[in-house]
DNA sequence: CTAACTTTGCGTATCAAAAACGCAAAGAAT
DNA sequence: ATTCTTTGCGTTTTTGATACGCAAAGTTAG
């Protein structure tokens, strides 16, 4: 026992929600606990913050710690601060909402990060503390998000095709779109880039590949745009 | 020195940010501080965190020992965790964000509140801490919440004119609407009752009085309902 | 090799909502 | 009585959303 302060202090924990998309379904990154309590449960990646740190690096650093991910895209969420979210003692959490491209990381065997793994978000384990909740919250805020972002950024490739799009908002969204509209509304908007290439070894018709145009779409954000579909 | 524990824990505060709306501005609620640091300076209403009470708990406790406000409307809008947001130790805080009736509050001298006060949203005083930061960051919630909630249910009068609730939009979106498309699009979507009364010692023409109808509004929200104007 | 089939890419027709604005009645001010 | 401002209710015009037709690309199957 070394830290003494005057008042009573809650501890503060940082927690990440890392969604991926695997080309047909929305998964998200989950860790085995392996210390006491809920040992062997499934967990969100995430852990206490230190004095030096802001919370934000706190949770790139648990992220990084416990699966080997970094620089991804992330945002603040949510502080959750129930009286007995822990049963040590009093612990807050602020839980963090990053998106990654699947296929920039796969859990690898050996390393610390052995024992994270994706999970599809309508496959889930049971969670650790309130995680679930907290998942939940973080799956509402991507909902909100696609409509005003192109999420696509960071979950799909750097190329892709409109029908992984698609595929990605109905995953999402949990809703189907007209092939055709879907298509011809995003492309009017300016922030995809056709590219002059095609995907290679399909079954039927090759389609061309696309990508995001950064600029335009930072242009398009600072004066309000709106990504609905 | 009373607490220890194991690892540093960070203090935590909650503020409150508190808006309101005196038929032509949109306001913010700011206390004189009594006690260093900042001394004398204007501060977001707000402090530490109790380990028996919830962060929200904290909120609304807080705003009520400060200022005299309860039972307003109140969600949590962003945890700021910089490393020197406070001179004394390492505070992290959570911001709330509050919209009340202006005529449902006046600061009263002779009290606790009596250091609270309107000021209007462009013309500020220089705030302690970051509160200026915390106070932009919820004044951005704000203009965003209005276009999907109709934020009129907290901040008008019970009853109100179309007028009114068009000058709050304007003043919170800072941008004009034509008052004729303004009006017939918010009364088509049915969450505001027509009253049979008029307002009275107007000069010109007076004009009908008007209320959200609560049930309407909530069955419109459930099923993702738009208040786009 | 040819026919069938699936996906893709581009187009148009139809429908609904947003934006712009005309106009007269209410009712105080002069 | 006349002027003037605000209010309330409408229409026209423009824009955007939705539904869907169709042929080309290119693979699969006979």
């Amino acid at each position: 026992m070394a830290f003494e302060y005057e008042y009573q202090h809650p501890a503060l924990a940082a927690d990440c929600v890392v969604f991926g998309f695997d080309g047909s379904e929305l998964n998200v990154l989950l860790i085995k606990r392996g210390i006491e309590p809920f040992i062997n449960c499934y967990a969100l990646p995430g852990g206490f913050v230190h004095l030096d740190e802001t919370i934000d690096e706190c949770a790139r650093r648990e992220l990084y710690e416990e699966t080997g991910l970094r620089d991804v895209f992330m945002e603040q969420l949510y502080t959750f601060g129930a009286l007995n979210r822990d049963p040590r003692e009093r612990v807050v959490s602020v839980a963090y909402y990053a998106l990654v491209r699947s296929t920039d990381y796969a859990p690898e065997g050996g390393t610390d990060a052995a024992q994270a793994g994706w999970f599809k978000m309508n496959q889930l384990p049971p969670l650790a503390f309130d995680h679930l909740e907290i998942l939940k919250t973080a799956h509402q805020r991507l909902k909100n998000q696609i409509r005003y972002r192109p999420v696509g950024f960071e979950l799909l490739d750097l190329k892709f095709t409109m029908t992984q799009l698609q595929t990605l908002y109905e995953a999402v969204l949990a809703k189907k779109f007209d092939r055709r509209n879907f298509s011809s509304k995003i492309l009017k908007t300016g922030v995809l880039d056709v590219l002059d290439e095609k995907v290679q070894n399909t079954a039927y018709r090759a389609p061309r590949l696309l990508s995001f145009n950064r600029p335009k779409y930072q242009e398009l954000t600072e004066k309000g745009f709106n990504f609905e579909i």
